[in-house]
DNA sequence: GTTCTCCATGTGATTATATAACATTACAAA
DNA sequence: TTTGTAATGTTATATAATCACATGGAGAAC
């Protein structure tokens, strides 16, 4: 469970849409956005912290709180649950990470830099995860909140199924 | 049974969750409905199945594994988790029953009587469950499906806010 | 600079959720 | 009746998340 994404030859990683990208800049991108916000906001971006938003970066899909426990072990902080799941809390409350509620997993926001209601499709095959803008809110659950006066807070918005990269290794529908 | 909506006995249509309803009938009209089902697709609606069902619909609302599974064992049925989760799997892939991600917990499905992606708006203050027509696959996800090439399977589309009764208990806009 | 307070972290224990593996039983078809 | 398959029961275990309390560190108040 250490690696799992698919890396090209050239050494450019992984899908964060399903698409290739600078990945070294990407992480560094992340950090130095979560840095701005915290700064901005008053926010105290501690090491733990900051160590598993890198770590979300790094991975660039859904990290289960026990993964990132193990790779925070490895780095000499601590190793029981709260330790994960407190900087997970503060990462996800702060827009910075967000949970796969159907993975009960993890991964580093997409566009950290407005607050946003995140969608997410989630390929079953290789756990690659996309993050998307949601318009759910207009959509037909908008309309059923409207008319019924259900106040809306927040939306878990997560598509399951398979990416572009995998269907094409799976030249039929097979089912897995 | 043209509609699966519950019918108050004024004839207003409530979408369940967050109004009243016939609640006798409800139950006895979703057992029904799931025994026309199995039988009509050669499904085994089974003593365990069927009573994971009434107690879902009996419930009304978001109800865990181990709660099903403590008035299981009331009931004389097994009580070890595999008995539940087999007949909840049962019933979710059937679609007579749906898992509500964020809450990891269980509803009787609201209109089982034709395919459907269901989305569900969830009260953080009495834990209701209200559930609707989801057309997230032809909203931002839908087209961000598209244009990537992901082929959607499944979605889970959940709103958590608060429900119109809660609402109105809570005058301003109280933080929970 | 010292003290104080608050917040973050560390740790052990526990609770909650879910699955693996295998034996047994019920069912339906040959 | 035999036989294959699906469902159930049961033990054990894996995975996910929280509680409770002790410790430590950064910044504000003095």
């Amino acid at each position: 469970m250490t690696s799992g994404l698919p890396v090209a030859p050239d050494g450019v990683i992984s899908p964060v849409g399903f698409t290739h990208h600078d990945h070294a800049t990407c992480v560094l991108d992340g950090l130095l956005a979560a840095e701005v916000r915290c700064s901005s906001e008053g926010l105290r971006f501690t090491p733990v912290r900051r160590k598993v938003l890198e770590i979300l970066l790094e991975e660039h899909r859904a990290l289960g709180a026990y993964g990132i426990l193990d790779r925070l072990r490895n780095e000499g902080f601590g190793s029981q649950p709260p330790v994960a799941y407190r900087a997970l809390d503060f990462l996800v409350i702060n827009g910075l990470a967000h949970k796969i509620e159907r993975l009960n997993a993890f991964i580093a926001c997409a566009h950290p830099h407005e607050p946003h209601a995140p969608a997410f499709m989630i390929c079953r095959l290789c756990d690659a995860v996309a993050e998307v803008q949601s318009s759910s809110a207009r959509g037909a659950l908008g309309a059923a909140a409207r008319a019924t006066g259900f106040r809306i807070e927040r939306t878990v918005v997560e598509a399951e199924g398979v990416c572009p990269a995998c269907a094409k290794k799976t030249p039929k529908d097979e089912c897995a």
